[in-house]
DNA sequence: CGCCCTCTTGATCTCAATCAAGCCGGGTGG
DNA sequence: CCACCCGGCTTGATTGAGATCAAGAGGGCG
């Protein structure tokens, strides 16, 4: 199932996406790459969204990140894949052999810089994901994913539309399905968000919100959950 | 899934550290930099360990990792420094302006290979922490800690010196400090461990702590503590 | 020797996990 | 068109792991 990528004609760099960029289409929870696959590609999104993730021995998921349109997958380096890519709904994605891309950086230290800078960001994105694991209260991770979910999908209005799933948004919090219906009930109940549909969040307030994604405000945390 | 041990290689180029590299030595408990400085240098860790945390609104300090020698430091991007180089022992490093490392990145394309695998290789350990923070028991989270030190402060032996106190362990795992410290116990306990010490650890049993780090095992994290 | 800081251990409380029904919406087939 | 079914979501009841509050114990240093 995945893409076999053939080599490339070398091409003059200096720009992105390459010449050689082969553009793929995969519809909702097909594999981009899977855990262990060998690394041949990088791949840019061009449109949609991607789910990364790890699976350990005893089967837990953790999901690593939410990607979007400009993202870079597999980055990382390594000769295998050590996460999967799971398209959330129909993505198109530019892919890149690697081996090219390793020529490229030869010939165009911009190229280097951009992967550098993307790889960072990568970085970046995953130390606040930590962060928020690892030292947030159950509403309050919610409400970072939230926030991080509708600053992301761009068009720039209140509302979301979901790519996550229960139970993913769970594996990406690291709490379960139910911990996190719950929570959003209660950011309902507070009025911070509206709920139209279950894959459908709208922000209310966005400062209190991200009050309780930062750990202040502790107080929304606590109380009967009655409206 | 936590502890490899050897994940990628880092092998500098034969004119590693460049020729204007400073030699900079560091107290412990001194800073290399702090969150928000601004990122004029990459460090090389000559010898010696740092930790890198950053700290919330709230106060909350949440560890991103602990460096050895060989790893290098600000090397995520960005115009400042977005988390806390701090020595936890007597610590040596080299360190490179950014701007004459973005200089020799044009003509020495292996440099720009270099640091996009280190850059790789600080996103794979970022992942690995967050999902052992987002989906172990503490006991786990704990042994997959004690195993990822052991392994990387290098001289082999079971023996480690802890380059971290118990609250920052805590802060580490996200966990408390005394849940830090009643999990070492049980750990002793279960003669996995040998704690001479409180600062040194003796490995007794590799194999049935890794089951405990990834996962498995999550027998042992039941009943009573009596030996 | 005595102070101070960190670590350990104990008792209790709380938040999130777990176990267990319902509910809602969307799709299918009669 | 409606009845049914199925998967994901919500909500409730209970349990339990880890946080919090609170005392000691150990060890290093002035």
């Amino acid at each position: 199932m995945a893409l076999n990528v053939e080599r490339f004609p070398v091409q003059p760099p200096s720009h992105w996406p390459p010449m050689g960029a082969q553009p793929l289409t995969f519809a909702a929870s097909e594999h981009i790459f899977h855990e262990g696959d060998d690394a041949n590609c990088l791949y840019e999104i061009k449109d949609g969204v991607v789910i990364l993730y790890s699976t350990a021995l005893d089967g837990v998921r953790q999901l690593l990140g939410v990607r979007f349109a400009g993202d870079l997958l597999g980055i990382s380096g390594g000769k295998q894949h050590h996460c999967g890519a799971l398209a959330a709904r129909t993505t198109r994605v530019n892919s890149i052999s690697r081996a090219q891309v390793d020529r490229m950086i030869d010939n165009d230290p911009q190229l280097a810089r951009r992967l550098l800078k993307a790889c960072g960001s990568e970085l970046l994105r995953t130390r606040e994901q930590l962060t928020i694991v690892g030292s947030r209260s159950a509403l309050g991770r919610v409400a970072a994913l939230l926030l991080d979910l509708a600053g992301r999908d761009g068009n720039g209005s209140a509302s979301v539309t979901l790519p996550l799933s229960r139970s993913e948004m769970g594996d990406y919090l690291g709490l379960t399905l139910e911990t996190v219906s719950r929570s959003m009930s209660r950011l309902k109940a507070l009025n911070l968000i509206a709920l139209p549909r279950s894959d459908t969040v709208v922000i209310l307030n966005h400062s209190r919100l991200s009050d309780l994604a930062s750990g202040i405000d502790a107080g929304a945390a606590r109380g009967r959950m009655v409206a």
